[in-house]
DNA sequence: AATAAGAATGAATTTTTATGCATTTTGGTG
DNA sequence: CACCAAAATGCATAAAAATTCATTCTTATT
């Protein structure tokens, strides 16, 4: 799990949590967290992800991820929905249906930062390698797999 | 119906259609349709639509209507998803159970572009005025109606 | 370990977008 | 119709975002 990576998972966080209102605004809450970046790094990571900003309602700019802006729960190609923990348990949520399908490309793409998985209809259980009990490098793992890159 | 809310219905019209990459494209296309105005105008506009620029499968940047980019239909607070026309009526679809208090408002925001509503679950049929037919004026009516201006 | 290819990044710059301010237009009232 | 208030708009410019080009890391391979 590079730099990048960890990058890109705190930057998903950072602005579902708070109002980014510019890309400097972002800069400055990564690099009190110790990432050394620039704008233009944080411009291209944006455009990967597919972030962007839109008019909040109080008429200033804030930054969204669109997928995630609307009442109902919209789904990636894969269906996914969410992810919890639970010890060295990973809880996958998914749109009914699709939680077969995630966990067998989660088997072919295995990692060692866990050790199997089960699904049922709409939720998948993960089982995490007790070793390397790692949430981040799984959410990195999963961001990977879903989101490419 | 003023110049500033058929342009408006337009930009959706023609963001809906095609790729759109900046601001001056836009600009370009609507000044080929007659309207006279200025970069520093669209971007009002479309901060007020909450449009924006995404990028595109193919590494580009492309104007989105947010609401509408999703597999899973999204509705805006008045479970609104579309509108179509027949002779002199209007049929507007919304997500079940939206559908009444809908037609309520709109009962409540009378215009002479329409003579009656009556709603089912999921469907409105609108009946408009025999006279003044006009389906662009009402598109500006229910645009103003759901997202004002 | 040396090397080469590709990815990631930054500095500087260009391009694009947003906005402050002045002006014009629009609507309503006496 | 004259007048005012509010909305809309343009011009100029500030602010923000995207990109080019050069450089530095990574990673795979020998």
């Amino acid at each position: 799990m590079n730099n990048k990576q960890l990058r890109k998972v705190r930057i998903k966080e950072i602005i579902r949590d708070k109002v980014i209102s510019c890309q400097d605004d972002l800069l400055k809450d990564l690099r009190d967290e110790g990432f050394e970046v620039t704008q233009a790094t944080l411009s291209r990571d944006l455009k990967k992800m597919k972030i962007t900003k839109i008019a909040d309602t109080d008429n200033t700019y804030r930054y969204i991820i669109p997928e995630e802006t609307h009442a109902q729960q919209s789904h990636d190609g894969h269906g996914y929905l969410g992810l919890t923990f639970s010890g060295h348990m990973a809880v996958i949520q998914t749109v009914a249906g699709y939680a077969s399908p995630l966990a067998v490309l989660m088997d072919n793409n295995p990692s060692e930062v866990f050790v199997g998985t089960i699904a049922g209809r709409d939720t998948i259980f993960v089982v995490l390698n007790e070793n390397d009990n790692d949430r981040e490098k799984f959410k990195v793992y999963l961001d990977e797999l879903l989101y490419g890159n």
